[in-house]
DNA sequence: CTACGAGTTCAAGCCGACTTGAGGTCAAGC
DNA sequence: GCTTGACCTCAAGTCGGCTTGAACTCGTAG
């Protein structure tokens, strides 16, 4: 019979036997059936596991991720929501950006204070400039979800 | 006399006095002193809030943070470090900037599985391909830390 | 028959960054 | 003198995303 138990999804995808209860349990992957008590999956979990991580490491939340899958698979999104979604995401890149280039900036200034250097105070300005609302970026740890298939309160900062 | 009271810092700044107190706590930020039982705070503590700021938008922990800043002022880092965090960033953007793309054209394409377009595919593999780990990225929240500074009484500059 | 290991359920715990609530203090204004 | 409102402290609560632990059930190997 086909189906993996979660052993091996949990093994093929990194993610952890709990989490993909966890998973089941909101509702994100559905398991086909059970084995005696054990939950069998279909290989497709494989490919929404990857979609899962994709959408947390783009910093999406669970709920959020959910809503942009269809039950059976996909891309329940229409193109404005995805496109809104890959601008959000482009303003915290800009935002990012914005930070990394002031680090860079810092490690080299000679000021003493940075915000004595006017380099800095404008990279600190664009990093803040943007008045949008940006969800937490997941801790991304490696080793997880293959995509391949072979056998298978609030940080306020505004800026006038 | 000199000094703000917390009121004050966080209508310049956006961050609630809540979160004042919590940092002091933190030892993030301290007061001068105090008027009777209030905390009185030096205009400086307005600088110190936006590079947390900052920082907190960089996706950077508190205690990082704070392992950043010496108890007067600024940069405490050495070059190393503050390259290091610059290239922390840089792995993250570029993760993001995979998965914008995954996004945006997961919007356009006309496969009816993503995973079955290897332009998608070859995304998604890129935004899982770090073996690094990054810190989550605060919510970014509009409205607070205004690095404004009209009345610049202590000399040193802020952000115009 | 028994033990083992891998699965199961459900409730509770953890972490970080704050927020909230109860109860207290104090200076100013009527 | 009394009220008000802004501040104070300290403890506990919140939220998301999981993890952990206790207690139980199976199927299989010895």
């Amino acid at each position: 019979m086909k189906g993996m138990d979660i052993a091996e999804v949990s093994r093929r995808t990194g993610v952890p036997a709990s989490t993909l209860r966890y998973y089941e349990e909101r509702g994100l992957v559905a398991s086909i059936g059970r084995r005696g008590q054990r939950r069998l999956f279909d290989p497709a979990v494989l490919d929404r596991l990857a979609l899962i991580a994709l959408g947390r490491a783009g910093g999406f939340a669970l709920d959020e991720i959910s809503s942009m899958l269809t039950p059976d698979g996909l891309p329940k999104m229409d193109r404005g929501r995805l496109d809104a979604k890959a601008n959000e995401l482009d303003q915290t890149i800009q935002r990012l950006t914005a930070i990394r280039e002031a680090l860079r900036h810092a490690a080299k200034c000679p000021a003493a204070r940075p915000m004595e250097c006017p380099t800095f105070r404008r990279a600190v300005r664009l990093a803040g400039a943007g008045r949008f609302e940006v969800a937490p970026l997941a801790p991304f740890k490696a080793e997880a979800v293959s995509v391949t298939r072979r056998k298978r309160r609030t940080g306020h900062v505004r800026l006038e």
